[in-house]
DNA sequence: CCCGGCCGGATCGTTTACGCACCACTGATG
DNA sequence: CATCAGTGGTGCGTAAACGATCCGGCCGGG
């Protein structure tokens, strides 16, 4: 008889395409992997994996096992998730994943009010880089912006909150310099990845010189504080800040949409009813913030 | 993460109502068990048994484990059988599963010609007790006498065989002393779980005496073979021994039907399809001798 | 060129999980 | 009532699995 746990180191390796990668996201040393890899193919007396110096890469044996494989996690992920589903106390462990934006310049006032009012909920916020998966239960709720409805994924139930406008800003600081004629350079500064959207114009301001290319939010964030240029931002973030204001001129547009997404196992919990309302109600609240009226046009 | 080895654990123990049966089923011992599902119950935070001094039952959030255990079951099997299915070599091992009966008393001698045809196939044969689940893996090929079609298992691959007729014998010693008119009993040998047949008739002998009960067939036909009465036989078990004859005035009946069984992804194999085919040439040579055609009228 | 990063693979101590023996308990049976 | 065949549960010594480490090969950027 097979080792079951043996499928699922194949899983990560077939997925990860290197011993190496595969142990570091089981999180195993990689002799490990090797290992128990070699053991499955020995029982199934198959070769799976083509070896190559580069990597391991599947042989068509490999690719049938993948297949069967992948029917095993689903039924493992839904076993997890069907006995949390059963988890009625208010007790245990609760996990969010949202952007970083939303997370560092929102709602965490609000997660730590919730965790104020139910000390038992042991939660934890993941909230650096990529999205967590909540059909693989790496998450309980996620908080994302939507900005095409089509992509949401189907086997998630969601909450539509709050529509989200963003505009363009720069530094108090500067735009009362701007107004003396002091000739600074004015630049754009982008994130790489995303660049500048559509919507964005300079309003009464000109920018000059190159983009100034940045990699994350918090960075950019930072760059326009020190006055180094303008810059898109979402409106609950620009109008919060009483370093920026907007830049004359340049109208908001509108980002996307805030959704509050759960599975369909995983939302019966209690822990998990009590925070989506919760956070649902604040997000309603914080509408106005979000759809930038919450400052009087200058 | 959960161990999915441990989801096996469980599911043995599930099965078979306790630890200890669960750990004999595995072939491990009772304390491992014991400690896996112990572990997958802390991993879930979720306990899956009342742990009663008469055994383990389930909880009712261990019903809904069960059902995905079982689905991850289906695809390790599926997983199994499909990888064996590729195998197209003649090395390796083939199990068969059969009756005792048509092992001893059949086929032995062609098992034994096919593996001296075919040195490398490593040959298991499983005619001990319950019949093997194919589906389960836990054999390639099974022969088996149907009394019902319908009673075939719709996802196997049916090879249909000969028909089976058997009689009523006793041994020719018996018969011959019967002549002469001596009173000694004559009982009705029967397998203590079959009972008589409905069309079992005594033909020309009388029976005396209460029934002569056995456990298996093996006893029954030593039993017949000392004399100790008449018993239904197959016809290829009855008229190949030369110790025994056919009770005169009985007629033969139909028993049922010899179908080779197989697998959907293992008779894909090279070895599968070699010995069915082997096998079913020499059921339809013994057609005579199975269907009760190989003696003249005495 | 050479160097750093990544790959699979082998070796070697150490930890972990296993089998074994044993216990307490229960319930049927003689 | 004693016995016996079951059950779950528990220490303990050992064997198997694991992590750490090193090695040789490969490949792309400086």
């Amino acid at each position: 008889m097979i080792d079951w746990d043996d499928v699922r180191y194949f899983l990560a390796a077939a997925r990860g395409g290197s011993v190496r990668a595969a142990a570091k996201r089981l999180g195993v040393n990689h002799a490990t992997v090797l290992r128990r890899i070699a053991q499955l193919e020995e029982r199934l007396g198959t070769q799976m994996f083509e070896k190559l110096p580069s990597g391991y890469r599947l042989t068509p044996a490999g690719d049938e096992v993948l297949e069967l494989a992948i029917q095993m996690e689903a039924s493992s992920h839904q076993l997890e998730t069907r006995v949390f589903g059963r988890d009625q106390s208010v007790r245990g462990l609760l996990r969010v994943t949202l952007t970083p934006i939303l997370a560092t310049h929102l709602l965490m006032p609000d997660f730590a009010e919730f965790a104020r009012l139910h000390p038992d909920i042991e939660m934890e916020i993941l909230s650096s880089g990529e999205l967590a998966n909540l059909t693989n239960r790496e998450a309980d709720v996620a908080i994302r912006v939507v900005y095409d409805r089509k992509t949401l994924p189907l086997n998630l139930h969601g909450l539509k909150g709050p529509e989200l406008f963003g505009g363009v800003y720069l530094s108090r600081e500067r735009l009362a310099a701007l107004r003396e004629d002091v000739p600074d350079p004015i630049r754009w500064i982008v994130i790489s990845m995303h660049g500048i959207p559509e919507w964005a114009s300079e309003g009464e301001v000109r920018t000059t010189g190159a983009p100034f290319r940045v990699t994350d939010a918090a960075a950019e964030i930072a760059a326009v504080r020190q006055g180094l240029g303008i810059t898109t931002l979402p409106c609950f973030v620009g109008d919060a800040d009483p370093l920026l204001t907007r830049v004359p001129g340049a109208d908001l547009h509108m980002y996307g949409t805030v959704w509050l997404l759960t599975q369909g196992e995983t939302r019966k919990t209690k822990r998990v009813r009590l925070f989506t309302e919760f956070i649902s109600r604040r997000l309603t609240a914080y509408t106005p913030l979000l759809r930038g009226l919450s400052v009087s046009r200058e």
